[in-house]
DNA sequence: CTGATCTACAACCATTTGGTTGTATTTAAC
DNA sequence: GTTAAATACAACCAAATGGTTGTAGATCAG
């Protein structure tokens, strides 16, 4: 049920990596098909350096990987990591979904005890 | 099977505000029971104010609302946002799926059809 | 009314972020 | 062997982030 292995940190980064729309974008396209940093940054009105910079982000929180081939680095996605995502965000949903089942226990009896703080 | 009225921005918003493990943890903590903010800032090793201010962000992000009940502020979680959050990742991983679906059709041979939209 | 508590908010600060330009390195093409 | 293309990386910059302290306004208790 617990679903780490990751870190607080490296948690801030899987999101953090995701609160940046180009970054979604970015990994958006490269789930579909690696893309060369090039191709990607032709996308976007920012510099190459800047897209780069992305990728470096999107590496770091596990998003995709960078594999060189040739001259050019082909940037693809890493569905397991945006599945990570999910799961957290799916144990955040849990809690509140127990605190619904125990209100409904109150209303199905008095014999609910609360959390002492 | 889209699922916005969620502008880039507020998506920014979103993930921006999980990105931040003592924010991740008040979501938690108030989506079991509402809390003040003092009652938060007793829990973390950091200033009242800090507290404040990582409310804030919650708040502009639709994670949490505040209600003022005297002279406290309550924070309650909202698991609708929660939802979204996850919801946008479906996506995601949906545009995976897609392109996981396709390779699964050329494998499968010439004879496969896509579902028309 | 007085005093304590809870929240708000401004001002400040160091660090990080998201972008830039400029230079260097590697690879491909001719 | 040159030249062009793709990437890397350092240096720089403005703005945002995440924290602080200090001050002030409400509200509750006695």
């Amino acid at each position: 049920m617990v679903v780490d292995q990751l870190s607080p940190a490296e948690v801030d980064r899987l999101f953090h990596a995701l609160a940046d729309a180009t970054r979604r974008d970015i990994v958006r396209r490269v789930l579909v098909h690696e893309q060369s940093i090039g191709e990607l940054a032709r996308r976007y009105p920012m510099s190459v350096t800047a897209v780069q910079k992305h990728v470096a982000v999107l590496v770091e929180a596990g998003l995709v990987t960078k594999n060189r081939r040739g001259r050019e680095q082909r940037v693809s996605g890493r569905p397991e990591t945006v599945r990570t995502a999910q799961r957290l965000l799916d144990e955040l949903e849990q809690v509140w979904r127990e605190r619904f089942d125990r209100m409904g226990s109150v209303l199905a009896g008095p014999t609910t005890q609360e959390e002492p703080t």
